[in-house]
DNA sequence: GTTTTATGATTCACATATGAATCATTCTTG
DNA sequence: CAAGAATGATTCATATGTGAATCATAAAAC
């Protein structure tokens, strides 16, 4: 047997993701997909939308943001304008932050 | 060379994928953490968080999520006591939606 | 009730994401 | 300026996520 990563989740993590599977399922039947339906308009296996609906934190966060938009559920609140508005506004702050980061007192800030 | 499967990603996929990215990145150099700080903190490569903050879609989901959660990204908006009201709001309304949706006409609700 | 279909749950082979190591640049600090 | 450190970008081996197939159960339609 290889030794496997065990990789450790907060519980934010895990309610994060639960709820976007959650959230994902409901949409989908009030849309009355079927669960295949919906896996092949995504393009990916019904087994593996199980896992997304179900919030497992092993799948490609581009399918699980993929089969979220198909659905209509918006991530961060957001539709498409507003989403590259914030992200406008992202880019325009990291300009203004440093390139590096030099951390010689190896404290980390916390206070935000 | 073994044939690879292409996934489509639409738009709001990316751009979504690319703002988590870019305010992970940005928490980050608030917080003045190197980027090896950060990915030691959260049990990762320094490349895969180099390929999270570059709004990489073929990354675990769970990973990607816990990044945000460590340097204060808000998913969904929420801190974790809303995101367990919407959750908890979320599973009751799946309790009263169809075990399993059987469309006979093969159409797709899209008025939502 | 019966029939049909959707869903849940497994298993396994294989495509692939990840960790580790490396190098070149760019940036910060003194 | 010089020195040191952080970042970006590769490469490769391997741990692992995914597709496909299958079976059992449950639920919808009639």
């Amino acid at each position: 047997m290889p030794k496997s990563i065990t990789r450790a989740y907060s519980r934010y993590t895990q309610t994060a993701s639960t709820l976007l599977g959650g959230l994902i399922r409901a949409a989908r039947k009030k849309r009355r997909m079927t669960a295949q339906d919906l896996a092949e308009r995504a393009g990916i296996s019904r087994g593996l939308l199980q896992r997304i609906e179900n919030g497992n934190l092993k799948c490609e966060i581009g399918v699980a943001f993929e089969v979220a938009a198909i659905v209509g559920v918006k991530l961060f609140d957001a539709d498409q304008s507003t989403l590259t508005q914030h992200l406008q506004r992202t880019e325009t702050e990291l300009e203004l932050l440093p390139k590096s980061v030099r951390n010689r007192n190896k404290t980390v800030r916390d206070d935000f």
